[in-house]
DNA sequence: GTTAATAATTGGAACGTTCCAACTTTGTCA
DNA sequence: TGACAAAGTTGGAACGTTCCAATTATTAAC
């Protein structure tokens, strides 16, 4: 049939009308008559036309693309996931699409990611940055004027919106809990050291023991990679010290099924003889047994949150940098030991 | 500073050369100067220029962009976020960048998506078709010579390429393992019967049964959603018959952990007390207690199949559908019981 | 039956890039 | 010295769309 691409121009012909018509076709246009609309509108579908994106964005230098990007820093982390499905209802809601790459933590991944995008015209970018993102790494977007929603971690100095969660007050309270379960020797486990994240919830543990008057410790903290894998690892240092702990503050909930993985291993039985708290509350939190007592941040929601603001920002024209804070909240479920009997320390 | 974007003009105008030199140093040809190079390089810079790929895309019909659009089901469910992450290591070694789409299930969604991907121009398509995808919507596509690559479920008379697991296969393995360590009263647990995979898998389960003797038995198959709550409804379900199973042979892993999680609640203990068997080995498969016995199907390893598949194609020119089926193996973990003793029936 | 207003349509210019054919400069060879 | 080739550079046309100003067809008002 056609070798080329069928364009305004065949529509027009074949339609019997002018290029300008169908363009008019296009936007739906209400200066078209109804009966031209159907016709040309037939013959669209006839002759398998599509619109050519790339060629409307080159005349039209103000309006954007209708595509808005996400570009996260671990997709196998399920939190990431269901962020970006989160950000997904409310774009689509909005006539956007959502095209979502990851970056594995890569910064020259990331630049690389980020440049295409731009490329190709996003109206805005909900970003959660990789490990050692500078300010400096979004300068070009900020100067470009393109909408930048920046989420889980901040990046100080750069001049876009953010929207973090509370990572203070979330682990403040869990240290609080477990402190009123009785609790003393309390571990904070698992995380990379060098990240925001890990610092606010670090700082919420450290100032609740010190609260607490059962003082900070430093030999408390025993850091891992954020993953499951490595909260098997810190369980296993944590366990090892002359006088090991008794309950955990875990990074996140992938530390957290890591320490129970770990705890179960030496037959320990977390919830029972050990207390383990999570940060994120996942999808499998409430499900897994036993459940996960955690902080939720309901990433849907910081998704949903995320894409107002940066759908607002992309209305308002002018972007407007916005730092908000998503709370938290503790949810009790029964690897906490809450609902049984006084936390003990029978150890195998 | 300046209104407008910067065009390969302005840069030509700063750099005292011509557009065409600008054009040419862009992609990199080796007809001009090293000096002018690098001088070009250097205003490029200065003046924050931005590749327009749209415009470029315009003038070349015939190449298409570097980037490769992968469609996904439901990227809460982990295995499609492996998977993404599988064909992510492949097209990134080969230049591309890829951009990822969910369409949570939905036809709609899912046609919307394909159609802002072609209209971007993508060199090609990953798809993990929704539920209900019909060899019709796929046509367009196929029509305009764009190489697509199905996954995880095919589509009867689509001609384009395809990669899904054995299925028929693994569901077979998993049930002559349990058949082998005594069991006779086996479920096949979860999943939506109205899907090819489904059918698939139901068709190892029921071939196996036959041949082992016991024979298949209508009522035992119990379905669900594919999700890890569908597991413990589907559980409930089967322990509610009059001679309820001893194993169960689930739909997938997310259906396993329900079913543990719902044995769990009756107390009764999986790889103790019940044996279950997973589908797809997902990352969590080996790390939880008790560890999943499961049919290993490797995500990454599938994304990265299908991504090389896609590549072929793309680079072929003339895209040649290829039907290729991943072979699949079954893991033996905890939960089946097979390191412990004989099956029992101890209920609470 | 003329004028004014409204509705519908239209050709041409513009967007930022690449391709092509033509051009200039420099160097080589008979 | 002239012819020729090689190396670099260049202006204009083209890609598929939208916008603008201009045009024609239709209806309403007097």
């Amino acid at each position: 049939m056609g070798k080329g691409r069928v364009t305004v121009i065949d529509i027009a012909k074949a339609a019997g009308v002018s290029k300008s018509t169908v363009s008019l076709v296009l936007q739906a246009s209400p200066l078209v008559n109804e009966s031209t609309r159907t016709k040309v509108n037939a013959v669209m579908r006839e002759l398998g036309y599509v619109y050519n994106r790339g060629a409307a964005n080159l005349r039209q230098a103000n309006a954007r693309s209708k595509i808005i990007g996400i570009v996260v820093n671990d997709l196998t982390n399920s939190f990431f996931a269901e962020l970006a499905v989160g950000v997904d209802t409310v774009v689509q809601s909005a006539g956007f699409v959502q095209f979502l790459s990851n970056t594995s933590e890569s910064i020259d991944r990331q630049r690389e990611v980020i440049a295409s995008m731009r490329e190709h015209g996003v109206s805005g970018l909900i970003i959660s940055p990789a490990r050692g993102t500078e300010a400096l790494d979004l300068k070009p977007l900020v100067m470009a004027g393109i909408p930048v929603v920046l989420v889980v971690r901040n990046i100080p100095g750069a001049k876009v919106s953010s929207l973090v969660s509370d990572n203070h007050a979330g682990t403040f309270a869990a240290v609080e809990h477990l402190a009123a379960l009785g609790h003393s020797r309390i571990a904070f486990v698992g995380g990379f050291p060098d990240t925001a994240v890990f610092d606010e919830r670090l700082g919420g543990y450290r100032d609740a023991m010190s609260k607490t008057g059962t003082g900070f410790q430093e030999e408390l903290v025993v850091s891992s990679a954020p993953s499951r894998a490595g909260g098997v690892d810190a369980l296993a240092r944590a366990m090892a010290m002359p006088d090991p702990p008794t309950a955990a503050v875990c990074f996140n909930d992938a530390v957290a099924f890591g320490v129970c993985d770990g705890l179960r291993a030496r037959r320990i039985e977390p919830g029972k003889n050990f207390a383990v708290v999570g940060f994120d509350d996942v999808i499998e939190a409430k499900t897994t047994v036993p459940a996960l007592t955690t902080i939720s941040v309901d990433p849907q929601g910081i998704g949903q949150r995320a894409a107002q603001m940066l759908l607002k920002q992309i209305n308002a024209g002018k972007p407007e940098a916005e730092s908000a804070v998503s709370s938290v909240r503790l949810i009790v479920r029964e690897s906490c030991g809450a609902a049984m009997n006084k936390p003990g320390r029978k150890m195998a």
